[in-house]
DNA sequence: GATGAATGAGCTTTCATTCAT
DNA sequence: CATGAATGAAAGCTCATTCAT
């Protein structure tokens, strides 16, 4: 009856308590399949080892989630998420300083970020699951959405600013890749590819 | 009765005969596993349905090949020596005229050769079907080379060959692959992107 | 202090009112799965629909209802006490007048009336819920009764009684659940045919 | 090479054989699922039971048949078959002698015979197994063909023919079944019972 | 008592592989 | 050698029931 506890108001404590044991073990699924797919790859995704990696049971699985799909769906909306907040954060560097080479850092840099966060689990997600229509949808956009900020970031410097945002942005993406996520049979360090990627892409911006 | 019908048969023909025989099921099987992988995907590819359409019965598939992988690998086998024939090719028109230009050329048109012929079972191949270690091995084998021999054409020209080769050939396959074979989400032409690629590519050697 | 606090609290009314809670949840259950089971038919009928439906925790269900079962059981129960009380009112009825004619105009008007009133679920009891040996024995104490009823109103007037009241009673049954519950492929209207059935069940007793 | 030997022509041997071993896996499928339903009901049919009871390997069961659903539709195919039957047999006998006693007797006969062969498995198929609309289509089917042959025999017996012939197909139907399938609570005998149907349907055509 | 998250046996279906014919 | 029927491990998913909170 005391001042202090007055204003605390403990509100809705047991119901707070099983919304928490709920999402823990929404997270505890969510990271069991993500950790089986960036270890052993889609072929060993199955709803029983998610269930027996997560701790819980295959009814708990799919108590949450309606099927299979649906947690490879959160999955790749979350790591699509961790895209597109880098390409918002590069947008809002741009915006305050638009040159060309800032433009081409600002790339390189952020698909070497997106593609240095779980490089296992970005090669399983990119090139192992077998994505359905809306989730390769959801892909492109993310694709396109970086083309089209790239090509007005452009627009002022070259002519033909959407063939080049492509190129740039295809180049970033697929050769960040190779280096940092396959890492196959590569026989120059990956730190050295991507300053040699920064400059052959600045060249190419500025000259051509 | 017995020896005149011995001496009529001639041996080694039908043995022959009997190998053209094999050789003829194991190519209707190759052919029929392609067929599947590039018309309907990995999803698709089961033992049953390739010993269907090929015409012959499961038990013939396995008689030739141990298991599915060995078909996989076959094939892989196959579309891989199509890409060494044109590097080989190119390889040799290098020879001739080991400019820096020529190579850049030589490079884009033989990737975009590569993955312009048969573009759907390129594709199955390189992101649909689950590649294991050794088959892994067998990719990475051909990109080297491809990079030594990009790297040795440059040495004359350029300081650091190796750095400059490895993302001459990266960006030649990753970028032609996305533009012919993806198709996905693409604002700009094959054509034009292929190009732009070569000039990208040509300023960079050049110039760097 | 105890005591005091002992001596305010009336016991009878709290356990009244809980006990008036618990036969609140316990309708509240039982009716929840009677929509179900007529809505969507036995295989819609699963523990956890019935709780959600009802508004309250599986694990109350559970706190009323032993299994799945005990629900039928109850639901089951009380369609036939229905049955009953329409037969008992048939009963009491013809003990006042019982000559053959009646007696056949109850049990045709007594079955219509069963089949007549929640048609549905009527179907779902007796040909969709699987009903278990115990479930089976009092649906046939039902129809025992009603054929010893029969056959006592028609002992003064014929022969063989209990043949014939088995005839009567069975047919009556069968023939108005067929046209009011099923209702599937009937090529003439229940009421005329309700009509056609209490005239040969009418000249059957009356001529035989 | 004697005349005998080739006029018995042996032909394709191989794939008889074949063709027989096929033939007796289906069966022995069909007959174990029907076993299970007459047996322990539909409750207790799962691919499983079938392959099990049957011997061979749910694998085999999924060779011959393309899901659960599909062997029900054979088993009920055949029992309808006999039920039609059946119907054409009764229907041949009738249009030798159309008087309206003789489609009594046969229509009573034709329901005792459906009834009486497998009365467990016809139990199964009428009240346990959940038919798809499909399924139920062809029972009503079959039940509409009865209607109408019996309504054209009785046409130039009876006014208003469809109405009569709806309630002696459905009686005979419905009663025999209870009598002789259901063997539930019955207190007289069923030949006593069938009889007696008999006798008040042959009443209700004649004088009504 | 009430809650609803968690359980796991059990069901349907697929498909790489084997082996009797 | 060819055949294709047969196999059975394994995967996806459901739901009656339990039990920690």
């Amino acid at each position: 009856m005391t001042n202090a506890t007055t204003k605390k108001r403990p509100r809705k404590p047991v119901r707070t308590a099983k919304q928490r044991r709920s999402k823990e073990t929404v997270e505890v699924i969510l990271e069991s399949a993500t950790r089986i797919l960036s270890d052993h790859g889609w072929a060993a995704l199955n709803t029983n080892a998610i269930a027996k990696r997560a701790g819980v049971s295959v009814g708990s699985v799919y108590e949450y989630f309606p099927n299979k799909h649906a947690i490879i769906d959160i999955i790749l909306d979350r790591h699509l998420a961790q895209g597109e907040a880098l390409i918002n954060h590069g947008a809002s560097v741009i915006s305050d300083n638009p040159s060309a080479e800032a433009v081409v850092q600002i790339l390189v840099a952020g698909f070497v970020g997106i593609h240095s966060d779980d490089p296992k689990l970005h090669r399983a997600l990119s090139s192992d699951v077998p994505l359905n229509g809306a989730q390769q949808n959801r892909v492109d956009a993310v694709r396109a959405k970086i083309i089209n900020l790239t090509s007005a970031a452009l627009s002022t410097h070259v002519k033909d600013p959407k063939t080049k945002a492509t190129l740039l942005v295809d180049a970033a993406d697929a050769l960040t890749h190779r280096w940092l996520v396959d890492e196959v049979g590569v026989p120059v360090s990956a730190e050295v590819l991507s300053n040699e990627l920064e400059n052959m892409l600045r060249l190419y911006v500025l000259t051509a």
